[in-house]
DNA sequence: TTGTAAGCGTTATCAT
DNA sequence: ATGATAACGCTTACAA
């Protein structure tokens, strides 16, 4: 490997000079500096990440702590922190709990949550990062660390006491798909929630609420049922509705919303046209169904891209970013919703 | 932070002798060592993993150079390669070309390509890292660089002329597939393959046929259709089986199966029953369509596995791996090919 | 405009 | 058993 040693060497001049050139610096005569980058060139220079972050005593890399890799909206967080990072010339490192992996849906409890991230905390600081963004594989808080005061730190996905975390605008998404429904003729909107306890049903139902009570069309909590995010909730709750006489379907993921989609088509329910229904999260499945699956697609490049600037800020001492940040969602529309004419 | 040197004064001792206890060397005398190690745990101490990198020339760190993070088979394997770094108390750092979300599914030309991978591994080499371990997107031939020599190199999920390479038995997995079909009771099997100049059309034919020969079941051609690896050309082409009165299809992707099922149930076919519908890849729809799809996983987190595990016997100047490595893949029965009784 | 030298945190050699 | 010291590649005062 080439050093600036080497290419002193090669060119007759001190390193100092070298690394003047290398740097950008000014004060070095024009042949010089042509002279060095031809050398550095021919050389295959590549400058020793390694050495400069000794030197300078903290790396221009961010950690990146994530609960599970292999969840579905871990990569395209990534995927936005990353390109969050390149345009300021930082690295990323990433460390995987394999959370998921390792305890499937259930959290460890937060003991065990807390040793795992305190583990690959100190690898990330071992490594000099200069902050860390930490990836939730769903909406929860984080366990609160003593470390976390260590350096800059960042939440996406998730939230956690007292640190800036970057998150989904639920509420308001839930609130324009059900004026959307609404505008597209829908009086009975079924609303299938997730467990009760959870804070996104609890979130997606008040914005279903609000936007009824803005556009007048009473409440009727009989046609809310309670799902557990799987897909077979959606098939069994989906008949009660549909005995109910709803014209509308609000499953609060895409999961259940696909056992709504077969219980419909059991039943002979055209939907699209006699049924509106429409799910959340815009998984892979809505694309292939048929019909195409209204839904609501979360924001997860752009919560890796605002953490990724939180956390460049926190680290550049400019001031602290809010200690809430939610990002919008998107409402995609296909045929699972078409609006009826006339 | 603290330091050797923070540690060896508080404890009134040498750096050297520091070093020494921190590294688990000999010649320390018991007394000593537990002073040292209290201190250390006194003072959080965490060794600077630059520092150590810069004085060992090179870093117990692999690259992984990913073609797009965000395709459905990445994340899996980078979980294979992070489980066996684990082991061995190796880090990695990822790099990501982003190519799928630059180029969509179109490949970029070869320059273009190439010159990706020469600007990520730049990076990479700056770091020190001591491999790279490629991952394709999809099954392709990676570019073959000069830079390539420069230090250990392994394809994870594509191949490249020199290089070792770890993928999938598509053949064998295809073989086993219409063994199963034929035992389920199935004479008369349709295939629907991807793009005639795909190799993984190829080689899952091959292994259909194979299966066939082997158990005197003449193939004919006319059964073999051709589409396009997305789900409508799956609708499609079924229609047409269908009327060839075949009783099973091989759709070999998930993707056209759902097509495929689309079709059956909208034609009145029993799926399960009266044909035997099988896909390929196990993508996530298989669990959540119904019946639900019998299809082929792909051993994502094994080639990852096995990738860094060539790639750290090749930094370990162990024998070199086998240049192509080719791991089996699991058939997993659902509903959709459910044995016929009697 | 150029060069010398110190120092970042480690490890390792060689004295003591 | 312990310590002084050089070296890894780099940046940066400071000197020339």
């Amino acid at each position: 490997m080439a050093t600036i040693r080497s290419i002193a060497k090669q060119a007759n001049v001190s390193i100092a000079t070298v690394s003047k050139v290398l740097n950008g610096k000014t004060g070095v005569k024009e042949e010089t500096r042509q002279l060095i980058l031809n050398v550095a060139q021919e050389l295959n220079y590549r400058p020793n990440l390694n050495a400069r972050s000794l030197k300078a005593g903290i790396a221009r890399t961010i950690g990146i702590l994530a609960e599970d890799l292999t969840v579905f909206n871990t990569p395209e967080i990534i995927d936005g922190i990353a390109v969050g990072c390149d345009r300021v010339g930082y690295h990323y490192i990433l460390a995987n709990l394999r959370l998921f992996k390792r305890f499937g849906h259930r959290m460890p409890d937060p003991a065990t949550h807390a040793a795992l991230i305190r583990e690959a905390l100190d690898t990330l600081l071992s490594k000099q990062v200069a902050g860390v963004i930490y990836i939730g594989s769903h909406s929860h808080q984080v366990p609160l660390l003593a470390e976390y005061n260590e350096l800059p730190f960042v939440c996406a996905y998730c939230t956690c006491d007292t640190l800036p975390s970057v998150v989904y605008d639920d509420e308001t998404a839930s609130y324009d798909l059900t004026e959307r429904l609404l505008q597209n003729g829908a009086d009975r909107i079924g609303m299938i929630t997730g467990p009760v306890d959870s804070l996104h049903s609890m979130s997606r139902g008040r914005g279903l609420m609000r936007a009824l009570y803005d556009h007048r069309v009473p409440y009727n909590p009989a046609l809310t049922l309670t799902g557990d995010w799987e897909r077979d909730s959606g098939y069994r709750l989906a008949a009660q509705l549909l005995d109910a006489g709803v014209n509308a379907i609000y499953a609060q993921n895409d999961n259940m919303a696909m056992g709504v989609l077969d219980c419909c088509s059991a039943r002979g329910v055209a939907v699209g046209r006699e049924l509106q229904l429409v799910g959340f999260d815009n998984r892979d499945i809505c694309q292939v169904c048929r019909p195409r699956l209204s839904t609501v697609a979360l924001p997860l490049f752009e919560i890796g891209q605002t953490a990724a600037g939180h956390i460049l800020k926190l680290i550049s001492e400019g001031e602290p970013p809010a200690l809430l940040t939610k990002l919008p969602c998107t409402f995609i529309e296909r045929e699972s919703t078409i609006r009826k004419e006339g």
